[in-house]
Parts: C-alpha cells; sequence; structure tokens
RNA sequence: GGGGUGUUAGCUCAGUUUGGUUAGAGUACCUGCCUGUCACGCAGGGGGUCGCGAGUUCGAGUCUCGUACACCCCGCCA
C-alpha cells in the first residue's frame, strides 16, 4: 500500500483528477459535523484531504478518531478546490484530495508543543522534544536548506577535481590549540585517542600522498566552553590543494560561497571579495573579523592626548597605552541612560570606562570636553572630520583592551541605533596574519594560526631574529574568510619544507623530541617530495546560521548540545556501567 | 572559574514593583453540537508542589539566602 505514495508537497493543480495515496501526519483536524477536513503534513509540505460522511460514513468516522501527530493513510482523488475555498496561505491551497480510504497507521500521544504553528518554543523544551521540533516548519527548514547547501558545496568541488577523502576519527592527541576530547583505548591499557580538532595533519599528508585537490564534509571536536555559535562537535568544509597560492585557494572559496549563496538563501553575491590585511583590519575595527555591513571606523589618536592636561589619557599613554576613538553621527538616538550603560558594559572586556563627549557645531559638550584643550580639539574635529552633530566615544588602555572594547562597542552601537543591513552579506579576507604571537605570561612564542603555517616566503630569513618587540611583523601566509563579522573559515600556505618546519618548531620552543613524538608522521612525510600545498577550512554551521539569519548555531543542527554540553534528548553524556570501566583500567577519582 | 537574564497550567505568557480572599489569560486537551472549514465555530468540563531547599513573617508566586537547569557574556576557544 506504500508503493504508489506521492508527496503532499508535488501535487498541484496539474494532477487534479488522478487517484494519489499519500502518508504523514495529521496537522489538523476540522470537524464540521457531517464534513471533516483533514491537513496532512509530510516532509514537503501539506494536504487538505476532504471526509463527507454522506459519501462515506465509515471514512468519515475513522477521520474524526485521529488526532493531531497520529500517521495516517488516505488514498483518494485530486480536485481542484471551488474558488471561493481556495487557502492562499499554503501552496497546495488550491486543491485538495477527496478521500476514499483512510488508515490509521499510528496513534500519537498529545505532543507536549503545537508542531503546526510557528510560536517559538522553550530552547529547553525544544532540545528535549528534538524529534518533534524537528517536524516544525523552522527547524525543518534549516535542516533541509543544510542538506542543499553541502550537497552544492559537493559537487562545486567534484566539478572542480577535488577528491572526498575521509580521514580517522581516532587520532592521536596533540595538546596544540584546543583542547582535546580523549577516547579510552581498551586493548592499549592506559592510552588514549584524541578526536579531531580539525583533518589537519592528514589532509597535508594527502597531498604528499598526491591526491591534489582533497575535501571532506566533516565532524571536529573541541572540548571548550560553548557559545551561541560554538558547539563541542561541529562541521567543517575543509579543503587542501597542491600546487597552489594563496589567491588559488581564495579564488575556489569565492567560487564555493557565491555558489552555497546562490542556493541557500538564494542570492548572488560579487566575487572576488574584498581584501584587508590583519594590520588594517585591527587599525580600523579593532578586530581580525571586522563586520563591514557600517561603517563607524576606530580613529588612532594617542599622539593627541600624548601631553594632554587630561592625565587618565597622557598617564596611560605614558605606561604604552594607546587611545581610539569612534566618531557616531546618532541623530540625538544616543541617550544619557544608553551612555551610562555603556560605561558600565565596557568593563567586561577589561576597560575602566568609556570616556566620551558631544560634538555640536564647533562646541564640545559633556562627558569630558572639559578637560581638553583647544588644541587638542582642534585636532579631534580635524581627524574625525567632525561635521555633522556626533557623539564621540573613546578608549584607552594597552593596545589588545582599546581593541576589543572598541570593536565591540562598534558593533553593540551600530545595532542599537539600527545601522545593520541586515540583509546585507558581507564577505571579506582577512590577509597578512602575523604568523607568531608572544604569549607573554607563558613567555614564549605562539602559532597564530597553527604550526605548520608557511611565513611569507620573502621574509624566511628573519625567522630567527624575531622578538617579543617586533613579533608582529613577520608575516604568515594566513588569510581568514569573514561573512558580517563572523569568521567563517580560515586557512594558509603550508610549509612543506622540512628544514622550515623544523626552524618553525625550534622558534615555538618545541624541541626535536617533542616534534617527533607529536608530529614524526608529518615530518617524515614531508621528507619524500611534499608539494607546496595549502588550504582552509570552512564553518559549516556558522555559514548556515547567518545565511539563514537564526541567532544561533543550535537553530541549524539537527541535534546540538546545551552550554553545558549535554544532549537532553539522549541524556549524553552519562556514567557508564563498571565492568566498561574496569575493561578500560578507568577508576572514577572522587 | 566569574558576571547577567530567566524558571508560574501540556505550551506561550501575565501576576513579583508595594507580601494579604479560592493564582489568571490565550492556546492545547476532554465531552457534546455543527456539511466547505482552513488558527473553523458554539456550549460545557478537567488541568497548578508558582524549578527545588531553607529562612524572615500572623501570612510568601511576591522578600532573603542557597541550589538546579536553560540562555547570553568574560575567561577559554579560531
Amino acid at each position: 500500500m506504500f508503493e504508489e505514495r506521492v508527496y503532499c508537497g508535488d501535487l498541484s493543480i496539474d494532477d487534479a483528477g488522478k487517484e494519489v495515496t499519500i502518508s504523514g501526519w495529521v496537522d489538523r483536524n476540522r470537524d464540521l459535523g457531517g464534513i471533516i477536513f483533514l491537513e496532512v503534513r509530510d516532509v514537503t509540505g501539506i494536504m487538505q484531504v476532504v471526509f463527507d460522511s454522506s459519501k462515506s460514513k465509515e471514512n468519515a468516522e475513522i477521520a474524526d478518531k485521529t488526532r493531531s501527530e497520529y500517521v495516517i493513510l488516505v488514498k483518494g482523488k485530486i480536485r481542484k478546490r471551488a474558488e471561493d475555498t481556495i487557502n492562499p496561505n499554503i501552496p497546495t491551497g488550491d486543491i485538495e484530495i477527496d478521500a476514499d480510504s483512510i488508515v490509521i497507521l499510528n496513534r500519537s500521544k498529545v505532543p507536549p508543543f503545537p508542531i503546526d504553528t510557528r510560536d517559538t518554543i522553550n530552547e529547553e523544551i525544544s532540545l528535549k522534544y528534538r524529534f518533534l521540533d524537528l517536524r516544525r516548519e523552522t527547524l525543518k527548514e534549516a535542516i533541509i536548506k543544510r542538506h542543499l547547501m553541502m550537497q552544492a558545496g559537493r559537487k562545486y568541488l567534484v566539478d572542480r577535481r577535488f577528491i572526498e577523502i575521509e580521514t580517522p576519527v581516532l587520532n592521536k592527541s596533540t595538546p596544540e590549540g584546543a583542547r582535546d576530547f580523549i577516547v579510552p583505548s581498551r586493548i592499549n591499557r592506559g592510552q588514549f585517542y584524541a578526536l579531531p580538532q580539525s583533518p589537519q595533519l592528514f589532509k597535508q599528508i594527502l597531498m604528499v600522498s598526491g591526491y591534489d585537490r582533497y575535501f571532506q564534509i566533516v565532524k571536529c571536536f573541541r572540548d571548550e566552553d560553548l557559545r551561541n555559535d560554538r558547539q563541542p562537535e561541529f562541521t567543517q568544509i575543509d579543503l587542501e590543494m597542491s600546487f597552489c597560492t594563496e589567491d588559488m585557494v581564495m579564488a575556489v572559496i569565492e567560487g564555493l560561497l557565491k555558489e552555497i549563496v546562490s542556493v541557500v538563501p538564494g542570492k548572488n553575491i560579487t566575487v572576488p571579495f574584498e581584501r584587508i590585511t590583519y594590520h588594517e583590519s585591527l587599525s580600523k575595527y579593532g578586530t581580525d573579523a571586522p563586520d563591514t555591513r557600517f561603517d563607524l571606523e576606530l580613529i588612532e589618536c594617542t599622539d593627541i592626548f600624548k601631553r594632554s592636561e587630561f592625565k587618565v589619557f597622557s598617564t596611560a599613554i605614558e605606561k604604552g597605552g594607546i587611545v581610539k576613538g569612534l566618531a557616531v553621527q546618532d541623530k540625538g538616538k544616543i541617550s544619557r541612560k544608553m551612555i551610562d550603560d555603556y560605561t558600565d558594559h565596557v568593563r567586561i572586556y577589561g576597560a575602566g570606562g568609556l570616556p566620551m563627549f558631544r560634538y555640536k557645531e564647533g562646541n564640545f559638550e559633556g562627558g569630558i570636553s572639559k578637560f581638553l584643550s583647544d588644541d587638542e580639539k582642534r585636532e579631534i574635529v580635524k581627524r574625525f572630520k567632525l561635521n555633522e552633530p556626533s557623539v564621540l566615544f573613546f578608549s584607552v588602555d594597552n593596545e589588545n583592551i582599546v581593541n576589543f572594547t572598541m570593536a565591540n562597542m562598534r558593533k553593540k552601537i551600530a545595532a542599537d541605533l539600527g545601522l545593520i543591513d541586515e540583509d546585507k552579506l558581507n564577505f571579506l579576507w582577512v590577509t597578512d596574519f602575523p604568523l607568531f604571537e608572544y604569549d607573554s605570561e607563558a613567555k614564549r612564542f605562539q602559532a597564530k594560526h597553527h604550526p605548520f603555517t608557511s611565513p611569507r616566503t620573502d621574509q624566511i630569513d628573519m625567522l630567527e631574529e624575531v622578538t617579543p618587540e617586533n613579533v608582529g611583523e613577520l608575516k604568515s601566509q594566513a588569510y581568514d574568510v569573514v561573512l558580517n563579522g563572523v569568521e567563517i573559515g580560515g586557512g594558509s600556505i603550508r610549509i612543506s619544507d622540512p628544514l622550515v618546519q623544523n626552524r618553525i618548531f625550534n622558534k615555538l620552543g618545541i624541541s626535536d623530541e617533542e616534534a617527533n613524538d607529536k608530529f614524526s608522521f608529518l615530518l617524515e612525510a614531508l621528507k619524500y617530495g611534499a608539494p607546496p600545498h595549502g588550504g582552509i577550512a570552512l564553518g559549516l554551521d556558522r555559514i548556515l546560521m547567518i545565511l539563514l539569519k537564526r541567532n544561533s548555531i543550535r537553530d541549524v543542527i539537527p541535534f546540538p548540545k546545551t552550554q553545558k554540553g549535554q544532549c537532553l534528548m539522549s541524556g549524553a553524556p552519562s556514567g557508564v556501567a563498571d565492568i566498561q570501566l574496569k575493561e578500560l583500567s578507568i577508576k572514577i577519582v572522587e
């Protein structure tokens, strides 16, 4: 009886007169007494089925017994609805099925929340009854668009000779980067696998193996605290290419993202994307993932306040701090209360406060304006090109805090004032990342991207000359792709010369023994004719979240975890039987 | 590890400011009526450990403390 089944959403007025069989869930039951309308839902859509008791009393009685989410099978004839009964709100609203038979395939408990409305439900309930929320339109749209996006991406890459290759999930733990999830080995007592943070080493190995274009849509795992755009397991579109330049990788990704966006949400975007250097991005926006949907550029003005009478500024500068400002033409929208809130808010970024004043027709008002000299005011007008009435915000502290504070305030102010065009999709590349950064607490250099990233070829000679002071000058061949202020991917040209790789490890304070212990297979592989290669990984969940304008990565993942890393549906993680622990030689210490 | 918001009927939420009779609404659910509805309609009905635990008080959904869970953020993480 299932063989002839058709999908509700596939039926149209062209099918009028046909005998069909549909199966699905009772979305709604409208019993008018002598006539009953059932709305039947399947994965594609909804179809109205009519039961007329004067035609078949038996069928009407069965239909009458159905409740929300009962599973039924209906046979009947498609017919065009009378003009005055057409429902313009659903795609199949101009037809209906005149039922000849109905079978109740399964019954359902009363669902804890309605499936057929767009009302938002509490996320805790959504996660617990994920199997029901997945029936609802909002989540279903995300899951199906996710599928379409993956298919579009696969096709695009396959068409360009990329080969899809799987890499191991049970891996060797590497303490670099994020915290690993580890898996105990039963056969090897006291030893552990790690789940991959990314397939980095394996995809480089594949390049050495000669599969010159690899890709994989792959789960990655990081045991770090969660955020609205971070889950412990997430999906990357991962790729690697041999015989390539940065530009070639970027071109592939631009084409890939253009293709994806043409499917979800179905827009045309311009390629190539804008490019900005890491240095310029930090200078203008305070972050390496700038949101360029609105202006509000940060203006450096340390020099203006170097010898200021306003000691808050001059003292901080003396101690090596910097000052950056932001001029907002607020059209009177920024209230006293908002300013108070902002001043309070910046403390979470480590800032002491948010000095400000208003500018209007040559006058400086409020805030710190009374501490400023005429010279300083003149310079400020010039530097910020002040013309329209504006509110100016400043941050003074060490460079990191100033940038972090101003980057976040820039976004917050833009959001509060409605300056962000939500329909924009601003893709851009951030290039020329520093190769290293200096960890002043651990007193050592760290790879900004990862330790296999190639320095710029014309700067390799300065590798040994890098100091904590000039660390920013040595650039790598690393690049990030950013969408609407969110980092959606990053990659680099890799080191293919084992000697250069060793020099990098040396600089990072990774001893030969340590390098051999952790990465010997890669180092060994590089000695057997490694082609020049590079690649990138895109965060699929994040991209989809932005393209579908969802608030959280959880809204585009079928079975996400809570902030404490729990699955409210399955109850993972959970304890295990003593026998399992014993087999693994593991003891829980209270 | 830290800061913030929330938790009241199956669901979505009001009530908490200023403690005071029997805690409300919409929806869902159950029963009955109804032959063109489409969030069908009409009539009736059932449904509450106000997250949990202490405390203050004559009296706590409301105040205090603790705690659990969810979410947002800092740290952490590309």
